[in-house]
RNA sequence: GGGCCCGUGGGGUAGCUUGGUAUCCUUCUACCUUGGGGUGGUAGUAACCUGAGUUCAAAUCUCAGCGGGCCCA
């Protein structure tokens, strides 16, 4: 049984790297740290993703929009928190041809100061509330840390959904509406997750506070995939964005954002796959379903119109197939869908036409099994529902058997994964926490956070529970 | 931010210590053969990261840059 060279559970960072280019998703030999080629399968599989994000932004009202590349550095400056926090990493653009600017311009590393000014000219009354926009774009971070296809990258594929309204009770809504968006969206994905609320110290630049989605990669760091900000009139004041509300007084919006990247295609690489390559949830499988025709001498006729009448009847069903016709022997074959993470191949053989049956095979457990041609198009769209819940629960036992709560350092310490300790609420506890455990500040629980232990640092009174884990 | 390792055909490598003709596997192209887990064969394409230095001569030695990987803050 052939399999990638380095195994997943033995070094997964090695795996990791040696996956994504043999699955042809990325091509990492572009000449730019952190700039990587997306290859035509890593990119469907990405577009895939952004659908879902798509349909979801649908259902929710949202409207697609997009923003320029560049933002003039005199919108960049207008919030301070926000240019502290991503003025290291921003690249400028000081020339253009042989002429110097006047005014410098920068790649949005997110694009807040980009379409705050525009918010502020779009939005005049009430009734142009709320603004629910989004939109699907590249913007650009200087990394001077180690990058990492999809999951550290310079040029980011961002979504960011950027929402203004009336009041802070609006504001809110709109984060429990998020929330929501998360859970269908990952579940989709096959991707358990948890929330938490990011600790003071490192929430977005400029937030009132941020909500982050995290998941656990088989190499018990966590990744964070996604996150939800409260900006309540944080950014509407200095961009000025504010409305007449139904009495006649000027007030100034609340605003949300929510951003994901590529980072969930990271996700469901590292989580789903195993030492044979990719394993892709259903949902955003490019194909579904791939078709092996076994050829023999004399055969090839029958065998061949059994695969084109199993691929209308499969098209019909609304699947994604794709029937392998390459001249090369079907074990060949195995091995470049199983690669690939295709969810399920159907094989059919001189043998299978004779009984008229068909061999189905999963991915995912390599289960096999024939079936009778009456009963394929139901037994597929039943084992793609069940490849999709069998991933989705694998994953989800290894993020319970990975988060523990647990009352003092001593305990936490010997624990992978994400731990939860007590917290007091003074970063420095928080910090020291960091420190002897060697992870990093999760956030708090958003909800089940009661405590009713001590700190274990300075044993005070703590306010919540804290987590820590080590992260990407 | 600090430290360590690395860069040879598309991918993986040998050669570097002791400077002189670049090895093997794989992929790829063509043809034949085979076909229920990488069929076998014949022929072919294809490489020393960039720049500077040392030298009669550099993949090999020196320096710098760019790129990659790992570990620690």
């Amino acid at each position: 049984m052939p399999e990638t060279k380095v195994k997943k559970t033995e070094d997964f960072n090695e795996w990791y790297n040696e996956i994504v280019e043999l699955a042809d998703l990325c091509d990492k030999r572009y000449p730019i740290k952190g700039m990587n080629v997306w290859r035509p399968y890593g990119w469907t599989l990405m577009s895939h993703i952004d659908q879902l994000i798509r349909d979801e932004m649908k259902k929710t009202n949202h409207q697609e929009v997009y923003f320029p590349l560049l933002i003039p550095e005199s919108s960049f400056k207008k919030e301070e928190e926000h240019i502290e926090g991503f003025g290291s990493e921003v690249y400028w653009i000081t020339h253009a041809g042989v002429n110097k600017l006047e005014e410098k311009w920068l790649l949005r590393p997110t694009s807040e100061t980009a379409m705050y000014p525009i918010f502020s000219l779009w939005i005049r009354s009430h009734a142009d509330l709320p603004l629910k926009t989004y939109q699907i774009v590249n913007t650009f971070r200087y990394e001077t840390k180690q990058t990492r296809a999809f999951i550290r990258v310079r040029e980011i594929h961002f979504f960011e959904a950027h929402t203004c309204h009336v009041n802070f009770e609006d504001a809110e809504k709109q984060i429990k509406e998020d929330k929501e968006i998360a859970k269908r969206l990952f579940d989709k994905l096959c991707l358990p997750f948890i929330f938490g609320k990011r600790p003071e110290w490192d929430k977005f630049a400029g937030a009132d506070y941020t909500i982050s989605i995290d998941v656990l990669m088989p190499s018990f760091r966590t990744l964070q995939l996604g996150s939800i900000h409260q900006y309540r009139d944080n950014f509407s004041k200095p961009y000025d964005i504010s409305y007449e509300a139904e009495g006649g007084k000027h007030e100034f919006c609340h605003q949300t954002t929510y951003g994901m990247s590529e980072r969930i295609l990271g996700a469901l690489i590292g989580i789903h796959g195993d030492n044979k390559g990719l394993v892709m949830p259903p949902e955003v499988a490019p194909t579904q379903v791939v078709i092996i025709p076994i050829i023999f001498k004399g055969k090839e006729k029958q065998v061949l119109s059994a695969c084109e009448t199993l691929y209308e009847n499969l098209i019909k069903e609304g699947l994604r197939v794709q029937v392998d016709n390459r001249n090369i022997t079907p074990g060949n074959k195995y091995y470049t869908w199983e690669l690939k993470g295709v969810p399920i191949r159907v094989e059919i053989g001189p043998k299978d036409v004779e009984k008229n049956e068909i061999v189905v095979v999963r991915r995912d457990t390599s289960q096999k099994k024939s079936i009778s041609n009456k009963l394929i198009v139901k037994t597929i769209n039943e084992e793609l529902k069940s490849i999709a819940k069998d991933l989705y629960d694998k994953a989800k036992k290894i993020l319970n058997d990975n988060q523990h709560r647990v009352k003092t350092v001593e305990e936490a310490k010997k624990l992978k994964g994400i731990v939860e300790l007590p917290w007091c609420g003074k970063e420095n506890c928080a910090l020291e926490i960091e420190n002897i455990l060697d992870g990093k500040t999760l956030g708090e629980p958003i909800d089940d956070k009661n405590c009713s232990h001590p700190c274990p640092i300075c044993g005070d009174k703590s306010i919540t529970w804290m987590r820590y884990a080590k992260t990407y």
